[in-house]
DNA sequence: CCCCCCCC
């Protein structure tokens, strides 16, 4: 395997853009485990999460999470430190991005929702790069898959995305925890998908706090966890969820032209 | 290297 070389400082200061060039030879997202052939993807932004601090090892770090799409499948990406800090406000979805010289793992399921065997992790040698000028064609772009509610109790392992209607909004309930005597905020916010099933989506402190979607939008919620309580099942939202209003796919479209009929405006 | 979100 090839050394691998430290970003410069230009680099770091900003997402470096470049030109596509189709003879640089990518590995398809679907296609990972050739990634020692290659060490480059390409694909475009579908999803970034908020950045979070974390404690690693004795460390405070930041950690994001942004998700890669192409014609063949979704990839998720992790970034640390600094380098997530530098790029988590410049990654925009729809952006086009090639990626070279990263470390490669095999997902925990728990908490990948894309449907890849493999994830990318960026380290400080990693090239992230803005690619202008890709050709309009390639074919249409994957998309994750979305469990319908219904489906929902079969997944408490693994990490899923939904898709809905939203149908009510609540309040912000402070729950006090028995063992720390902390308290907690609590939010439910109830989807409708097009056939009136509806499914509870419970959100914790900040993400309780700063919800700012309401009744009639169409969201998705990428990479949620599954909370089962006394056979009622519902979706709770890890702090990598990703929740986009109107997201640029069939079923989103679909749940638009059917809105008057599943929450008239009237209600 | 994260990976956790908690209550009835």
């Amino acid at each position: 395997m090839a050394k691998r070389k430290r970003c410069t400082v230009e680099e770091f200061a900003t997402i470096k853009r470049i030109q596509y060039d189709e003879t640089t030879q990518c590995v398809k997202l679907s296609n990972m485990t050739e990634i020692v052939k290659s060490w480059i993807v390409r694909g475009e932004v579908s999803s970034v999460s908020s950045l979070r601090l974390c404690t690693i090892g004795k460390a405070q770090k930041s950690v994001l999470n942004f998700e890669l799409r192409d014609d063949t499948g979704v990839v998720r990406a992790t970034a640390y430190g600094k380098t997530a800090d530098r790029i988590h406000d410049k990654l925009q979805n729809g952006m086009n991005m090639q990626i070279n010289n990263f470390k490669i793992k095999a997902v925990n399921p728990a908490f990948n929702s894309t449907g890849n065997d493999y994830e990318i992790e960026v380290d400080e040698r990693t090239l992230i790069r803005e690619l202008i000028g890709c050709p309009a064609t390639g074919g249409e772009k994957k998309t994750v898959h979305f469990t319908e509610f219904h489906d929902i109790q079969s997944t408490t392992d693994t990490a899923i995305n939904v898709i809905g209607v939203i149908k009510r909004v609540g309040d912000i309930k402070e729950i006090p925890t028995q063992s720390s005597g902390k308290i907690l905020l609590k939010r439910d916010v109830t989807l409708m998908d097009d056939k009136k099933n509806t499914c509870v989506v419970t959100m914790w402190n900040d993400d309780a706090k700063d919800w700012i979607y309401v009744p009639r939008d169409i969201i998705t919620i990428s990479g949620a966890g599954v909370n089962e309580f006394c056979g009622f099942y519902s979706v709770k939202l890890y702090r990598t969820f990703v929740v986009v209003k109107d997201a640029v796919n069939e079923k989103s479209v679909m749940l638009k032209g059917l809105l008057d009929e599943l929450m008239p405006e009237s209600q």
